[in-house]
DNA sequence: TCAATATACTTAACACCGTTAAGTGCATTG
DNA sequence: CAATGCACTTAACGGTGTTAAGTATATTGA
């Protein structure tokens, strides 16, 4: 806060006539930056067809994004919800990541629908969607705050990512 | 620092005697806990002759370990690196973290090499494992940090997690 | 026109944090 | 019996987010 201060010129306090504490001003920049990213999956979803096309590059777009904003990024999904055990502080409640995630979720039906095989009714979109966006943010989280792990390069790892979600909703 | 010095009553400094700083601490008592993790990793290994069945264990290992120490899984994968800002400060270097991702990768190994059929030269060792460990560490985390999002029943996402995870290694 | 009020901002301080420098009392040693 | 080493503490530093109180300046209403 103090370091924003100073760069913007105005005393520490003055901030907190704009925000309420730093978890809202990280929350408000955060929204901005994910409005992008729901805007993109939108845009994704009336583009293709094929949901498993969409899907596919909704995956991309969703791993792309975090790896261009990991600061944003972390703010939202890994900091944020750090102090759980001191009764909500620092929860983020943000609309646009729900957004994100329910274009995500969408996308998920279709490619289950359009399944012609017995998968159908194995598959819950819900279950699915939440896997399928736990795999995503487990390599995204990880790329970006363990640097330092001797990874295999990036493009093999999104590419087998995106393959095994796929095959998820595939057959 | 100051509410362990009140719990183990002695003064704050006391514990830099034993301990070189914050981070330290940390890592010395996740080490511990981590050991138990390899451990059991090490046992599964041992007791499947299939591959397969031995990485689903792995698997369900893994995630169980997380979210029954979910601070320590915490402070190893998702809390340490944050700093990274600053010149590798609170970088985590245990060396049980590293133990139980090889036990992970020597099982995903021996389901590459088991396999007769043409993805053996398609998936990649290295790969593969990164992305397993990566959805395993993405349901983990985001169940440990977002506890206040709708999740489907956790035995599902586990399980279909699971599912996913071994369709990847597969055929 | 002049006092009352609202606006935009600052100064000083609080309570907390991890951490360090310096010192204290006590046991062990030569 | 003095010197050294050991286990621990007190006091303080520099940092954090945040609040209470105060201060100019502009805007308003009688």
């Amino acid at each position: 806060m103090r370091k924003i201060a100073e760069k913007i010129e105005y005393s520490p306090t003055t901030i907190y006539l704009y925000f309420k504490d730093k978890s809202d001003l990280l929350v408000q920049i955060c929204e901005e930056t994910f409005a992008g990213l729901a805007k993109k999956l939108e845009a994704i979803d009336a583009k293709y067809d094929d949901p498993f096309e969409g899907l596919k590059e909704g995956c991309r777009a969703y791993i792309n994004f975090a790896l261009k904003h990991p600061n944003h990024y972390k703010v939202v999904f890994i900091m944020m919800p750090q102090e759980e055990a001191d009764a909500g502080q620092y929860e983020y409640v943000g609309s646009m990541g729900d957004k994100a995630f329910s274009y995500l979720r969408e996308n998920v039906a279709n490619c289950i629908k359009q399944n012609k095989k017995s998968r159908v009714d194995v598959v819950d979109v819900d279950v699915a969607s939440q896997v399928i966006w736990a795999a995503l943010h487990g390599l995204t989280s990880l790329l970006i705050t363990h640097k330092d792990f001797p990874w295999a390069s990036r493009e093999k790892l999104i590419g087998q990512m995106i393959d095994m979600i796929i095959r998820t909703v595939q057959e």
